[in-house]
DNA sequence: GTCGCCGCATGATCTAGGTCAAATTCTCAA
DNA sequence: TTGAGAATTTGACCTAGATCATGCGGCGAC
């Protein structure tokens, strides 16, 4: 693995503080490839033998059932996942692929159990990883279950927004199938909704979102740090 | 705090491996109460100051946005709740209430997080409870996204008699109005799934739920063990 | 008992959002 | 540049499920 990669990663929050001879032995094992768009990476039901770390690109988190579909979380660098499914050894309950060119190391999941067992700074950092992304899980779950898609999309473009520097004006991260999806909708009714939220303050143009009045929208969206942050986590952003 | 209840602890997934002496500090500055019905435990926003440990009783996760309000999960004894906000020291995102009398463990959060670096068993206990509190709030969210509501209440259903015993007959845990929060739905609708699914081979009296065809009924469920299961989690139960 | 409340069921109606189909724009490779 | 296929938009329509209103039945307070 070359220089530069182990430095970026060393920097992570769940790499960090650990030691030097923790990291070597997380390291030794441990593979970082260039992926083309579109590569699955694992499929949901799998054993779970690596925990992965985006170091570049984009990655989709998605779950299907009977024929249908849904985009649980699309995770931008540097992001770890399948953390969970790592440490319990169980089998993944999220498929991921790239959604374009990305890099990903790949730890084995035993040499993660056993640094995690020899190293309390690296136990430590695992569980505040781990606590983020199921408070992320439950944000997700309390948007889908307290709002409608509409209020969905206007606290989606207001956290984008922020997360983008507050200039009130950014591009989508993602295609608007995939959104529409994450938001739990089709893709006709985010246009429709996008449309709707003309009069409340957004502008569309391609990916192009433009908050024309923060106001308005902001009486829409209704957001609050319980749901919509802020909070280090793994999804969209 | 009692003996027996300590030993009852104990026995905990969570405490079961850790040290004599981490176990005695934790507990050291515990408190162990009675609480009646329909007592708010903890309000979402507020600081995560105890980890709480339901021994008795039930308690319901749910969480509220602007007038709306929906349960999250209903925990049966013995069950942790709220340790990613305590251990992350960061606000909650659900409230809790008591259902029926119980009975409830309080380990204060700044105990938690010594006896957590202190003892490195006991951060991999933590960290398997996590790990399946994310995996939890992950499938409720694959169920909210992926299904139908009958198809919902056709899984839960199953999901309750395996858990009861698999004798295809045992007594609703909660309040349908609850049942219907939590499955997202209204009280309404879904005193009408129910019904609609008598011809699938389930058979309602009152809170007794008898599965008159497990066939007809699996063929409207489809469960799968990415969504529904088993694994020791705290959603249902 | 019986009064009043609450959980639940049921019917009538409404609507958010899904489905289907067709037009339009975008992407990208030849 | 051009053409094929995909993404997106738009319109027409439909349905799952919400809302509203009413009635029933159990249960606790008095």
């Amino acid at each position: 693995m070359r220089d530069t990669d182990l430095a970026e990663i060393r920097a992570l929050a769940l790499f960090r503080d650990i030691g030097d001879a923790a990291f070597a032995a997380l390291t030794r094992g441990a593979y970082h490839q260039t992926f083309p768009p579109q590569v699955n990476l694992i499929s949901e039901g799998e054993a779970a033998d690596f925990l992965h770390v985006l170091t570049d690109g984009s990655v989709e988190l998605f779950a299907g059932w009977s024929g249908r579909e849904t985009t649980m979380s699309v995770l931008r660098p540097v992001s770890t996942f399948i953390l969970a499914a790592c440490i319990n050894d169980a089998p993944y309950l999220m498929s991921a692929r790239t959604l374009v060119q990305s890099r990903i190391m790949m730890i084995p999941g035993s040499d993660l159990r056993a640094a995690f067992a020899a190293d309390p700074v690296f136990a430590q950092a695992i569980v505040r990883e781990l606590a983020g992304c199921y408070r992320s899980v439950v944000r997700h779950a309390k948007d889908l279950k307290l709002r409608a898609s509409r209020e969905r999309l206007a606290n989606y473009i207001l956290r984008q927004s922020q997360q983008s520097g507050d200039a009130g004006r950014f591009d989508l991260p993602l295609e608007k199938r995939l959104l529409a999806s994450y938001l739990g909708m089709t893709p006709e009714n985010l246009s429709r909704a996008l449309k709707a939220l003309r009069d409340d303050g957004v502008a569309v143009d391609g990916t192009l979102v433009t908050i024309t009045d923060p106001v308005a929208l902001g009486r829409v969206a209704r957001a609050t740090p319980l749901i919509d942050g802020p909070e280090p986590d793994e999804a969209i952003r």
